[in-house]
RNA sequence: GCCCGGGUGGCGGAAUGGGCAGACGCAAGGGACUUAAAAUCCCUGGGGGGCAACCCCGUGCGGGUUCGACUCCCGCCCCGGGCACCA
């Protein structure tokens, strides 16, 4: 159908597309040979959650901007290898599954079916044959064969720890899932401290080397800027303070220059020389403390702004700087879980110690003096106690009076070590990671425990240990996972000695699922190992990453582990996983967050049926910088529609051949056009790279200010297929359909991603004449027409003979002239 | 509280090794075509003043540096995100 005055068929992108989504599956343009292909690019998008509410918006954007990426590197020459994947393990899932009743293994394989079409409609070049699911038994063999290599090699270990119980959910809870102290689901309910046996991997023995390896990726600043801060380095010193008993309470502090001014300690509740410690007439006091510590949960226990509690244990230590007695407290604002569980309380310059030495009448004395700026920076305050800087010098402190603060923390340090009472070390923020989880939808933890032998790993060869499809998936209060309600599955004898033993019934955590799943991808076709070596050697690490900030902590930091941990056992030659990361931002819709509760949740299904994938792709990318996010507003989509049919029209039109001399804007315009885009696509700047385009096809429609003369490309001549090609190939890995049609319609051969990216060639983008800017003053006020290379002296003289300027500078003596090449030049009068 | 990111027309957003603020698009108003509408095409478009050429003001607020500041420095306010009794 063709439209009755111009005798053109408008663009039907329906028709279109499915076309050419036939034609990349029966040509296999999508799929690389993963033993061939030069220079192999293996382009990541972080693979989804299958949800039963199908793709999300947010997924689309952030596929779609990787996809982009992928495309424009693929017509760069490169072997590009763009795989895709469900994260379909997990609690999420389970919960969902628990919600309507149904078995997790009956509804994830079919969601996984929805998302598939789905996201073969936004026109993804994913190679298909690659798709994994981290639910496949042929997935998650690999899985738990990488617990085992952990386990091996020393790093999981079992220990007790506490959680968060929850009694009306019936289990155990994230810290995440816990607000205020509260339940998320049951906002009545306070969440319980529990402690249970879980494994544990040892990524705290990573920690120098997860933060150090940080400065030489290419990731984004703001994901490279929370890990550094997740893993909270701290320097300083482990002080040790005698107790007559002869026992020793060490304290990890950052200010050891303030060791004469610790005039008290604290213990956590839960420190294991508490019992000890408590003397006969405490007993009482200090048991109730350590009781409601324990009752309380994690979450509550960390709210900074409490006010300050504690007991007296009745005991004294020996503070190593002064040999004075002084007394130890316990309280919940020391926490067990960093640095040692003890502090020595420096009232004086510590926020926190002076809280409570002012609640409990504990003595206060400085140590520092500040200098006379620092002092009274802060005027709020009156007196400069707690002074917590380090601009000061020593008081009160023997043979340190005197001495600057950081001097006196080096030093006070090196006094004390020689008498071995103190020793310079590092305190990370970032915990092991704990990876049991007392779920029924993951793989279970490869472990057998014999009376006779112990904990026994399982052989590899026995593996994987499948998941039973047991119908009581259910949690309940007893807090031990659904598996351990299935004797006929756990009873099984030792690997070792054949005796009746037992195995784990806990499952892993689903970042252990996704801590590798990108080392799979090539080496799906294999179940005799989890990853090829030579494949992997191929096409990893990851050229480009690209997904969410909130995975900027958790799973990206899991993975760097995993990978650092498989290389140090010699199954990787690299110990990053990936070379580049980009975070993408956020889309909002009309300017609030998306919510199913507001009902103003984009469904990208229908936006795909009205628009098709082309428009729709374009919009995402436009409505905002794409490593920031945006405002989708359903507005905007008609104005990308509207440059896809101006660029369809001039291809309809277009006539055979090479631009002649009249065209010579037009091809000024390409060519500055294709120098802006290229950089723009290096940076994911997707947003300026559209709008580049739109102008230059402006300019080859005889609109918009750099067309001027180039009108003689209007009026029904049609455009030479010359300037059409780069467009089509530019436009490509943002609306591939279309640009494949265009590209074929235009003569082109194949398909328009076997093309090569426009050469940008300087001198065809030089301009005759530019404007050049006449400031007087600093003000604007004039402009001259002039050639590019300009002489400052002829520049000064040709702003002079300008009217205009001649009535600002008013007959005055220019006094100064600024001339920026090309650009301005100012006069100063 | 600490650490990031950000405040620019009616709206989404361009432009920061200092150099024409508002690219590109949306929405809007006016016009052409049409019996009419849609679509399409053309014109206008930060605020104020002037018949006009032009002039003044304008990038969250207050100072500063500079011939020149959205851009750099100092001090605030607001929004978004991360961490949070980390010793």
């Amino acid at each position: 159908m063709s439209d009755p005055r111009t005798g053109v068929e408008p663009y039907a992108p329906e028709l279109i597309e499915a076309r050419w989504r036939q034609r990349w599956e029966e040509r296999r343009t999508n799929a690389v040979d993963l033993r061939a292909a030069e220079r192999p690019y293996f382009n990541l998008m972080m693979f989804p959650y299958p949800s039963a509410e199908g793709l999300h918006v947010g997924n689309v954007f952030a596929f779609v901007g990787s996809d982009i990426h992928g495309r424009f590197r693929r017509l760069q020459g490169w072997g590009v290898f763009e795989p895709i994947g469900f994260d379909a393990f997990g609690i999420h899932s389970e919960n969902y599954a628990l919600k309507v009743n149904t078995h997790p293994g009956k509804l994830i394989p079919a969601n996984i079916a929805r998302f598939r079409e789905q996201l073969k409609r936004v026109g993804l070049m994913v190679d298909w044959d690659h798709e994994l699911s981290t639910t496949d038994p042929r997935y998650y063999t690999w899985t738990q064969w990488i617990f085992l290599q952990l386990f091996k090699a020393g790093l999981a270990v079992k220990k007790k720890a506490p959680v968060n119980w929850c009694p009306e959910c019936k289990t155990v809870l994230a810290n995440e899932q816990v607000i205020d102290g509260f339940c998320e689901r049951h906002p009545q309910v306070r969440v319980h401290q529990r402690l249970l046996e879980q494994w544990f991997f040892k990524i705290t023995d990573y920690a120098e080397r997860l933060l150090e390896n940080l400065e030489t990726l290419d990731w984004s600043e703001s994901t490279r800027l929370m890990q550094t801060n997740w893993i909270g380095r701290s320097e300083g010193a482990e002080l040790a303070f005698a107790m007559p008993t002869g026992d020793t309470i060490r304290v990890f502090t950052t200010r050891p220059d303030t060791v004469f001014g610790a005039t008290y300690m604290v213990l956590a509740p839960e420190h294991p020389l508490v019992e000890k410690l408590t003397t006969r007439e405490q007993q009482h006091a200090v048991r109730e403390y350590r009781r409601q510590a324990a009752a309380q949960d994690i979450v509550t226990r960390r709210v900074g702004d409490r006010e300050k509690t504690g007991v007296f244990t009745g005991s004294y230590a020996r503070n190593p700087a002064t040999g004075e007695s002084i007394p130890v407290w316990i309280a919940d604002y020391v926490l067990m879980e960093y640095g040692t569980g003890a502090i020595m309380a420096v009232p004086a310059h510590d926020e926190r110690d002076y809280e409570f030495a002012t609640t409990f009448d504990l003595p206060v004395r400085q140590v520092i003096q500040p200098n006379a700026s620092a002092a009274t920076s802060d005027p709020a305050r009156g007196s400069s106690i707690p002074y917590t800087g380090w601009d000061g010098v020593m008081v009160n402190s023997g043979a340190f009076d005197g001495m600057p603060c950081a001097d006196a923390a080096r030093e006070i340090t090196a006094w004390l070590a020689r008498t071995g009472a103190g020793t310079a070390t590092v305190q990370y923020r970032l915990h092991d990671w704990c990876i049991s989880r007392q779920r029924y939808w993951g793989p279970p933890i490869p472990i057998i425990y014999c009376d006779a032998c112990g904990t026994v790993p399982v052989p590899t060869a026995d593996l994987p240990v499948l998941l039973p499809p047991i119908d009581d998936f259910r949690p309940d209060e007893t807090g031990v996972s659904p598996l351990a309600r299935h004797e006929e599955w756990y009873r099984v004898p030792c690997p070792a000695c054949g005796a009746p033993a037992r195995r784990e019934t806990d499952v892993s955590d689903t970042f252990l699922d996704s801590s590798w799943y990108f080392l799979r991808y090539p080496s799906t076709e294999f179940d005799d190992r989890p990853f090829d070596a030579a494949l992997t050697s191929r096409w990893l690490p990851v050229k480009c990453y690209i997904g969410g900030n909130e995975h900027a902590v958790l799973h990206l930091m899991y993975a760097r582990f995993i990978i650092m941990v498989l290389h140090d056992l010699g199954h990787l030659g690299f110990a990053e996983p990936f070379t580049r990361f980009r975070a993408h931002g956020t889309i909002v819709k009309d300017g609030a967050k998306m919510s199913k509760s507001r009902g103003n949740v984009v469904v990208p299904d229908e936006y795909l049926a009205k628009w098709g994938a082309d428009t729709f792709r374009m919009y995402l990318m436009f409505l905002g910088p794409y490593q920031e996010g945006g405002d989708f507003r359903d507005q905007g989509i008609a104005g990308q529609r509207r440059f896809l049919d101006k660029v369809w029209s001039l291809v309809r039109t277009a006539v055979r051949g090479t631009a002649g001399a009249e065209h010579g804007t037009a091809m000024r315009k390409l060519h500055q056009t294709i120098r802006g885009v290229t950089e723009d696509m290096e940076e994911l700047r997707y947003n300026t790279a559209i709008a580049k385009l739109m102008e230059y096809v402006n300019v080859l429609r005889g609109r918009g200010d750099a067309a001027e003369d180039a009108a003689e490309t209007d009026g029904g001549e049609g455009v030479p297929a010359e300037l059409l090609h780069p467009l089509a190939i530019m436009l490509a890995p943002f609306a591939p359909h279309f640009a494949e049609e265009c590209w074929e319609r235009l003569g082109g051969r194949s398909s328009v991603f076997n093309a090569a990216w426009p050469a940008f060639d300087a001198g065809l983008a030089r301009e005759e004449e530019i404007e050049l800017v006449v400031q007087v003053n600093g003000k604007v006020r004039g402009r001259l027409k002039v050639s590019p290379g300009l002489s400052e002296s002829e520049a000064v003289r040709r702003a002079l003979a300008d009217d205009g300027v001649r009535r600002f500078v008013n007959g005055e003596d220019v006094k100064q002239a600024i001339y920026v090449p090309d650009r301005l030049v100012n006069l100063v009068v």
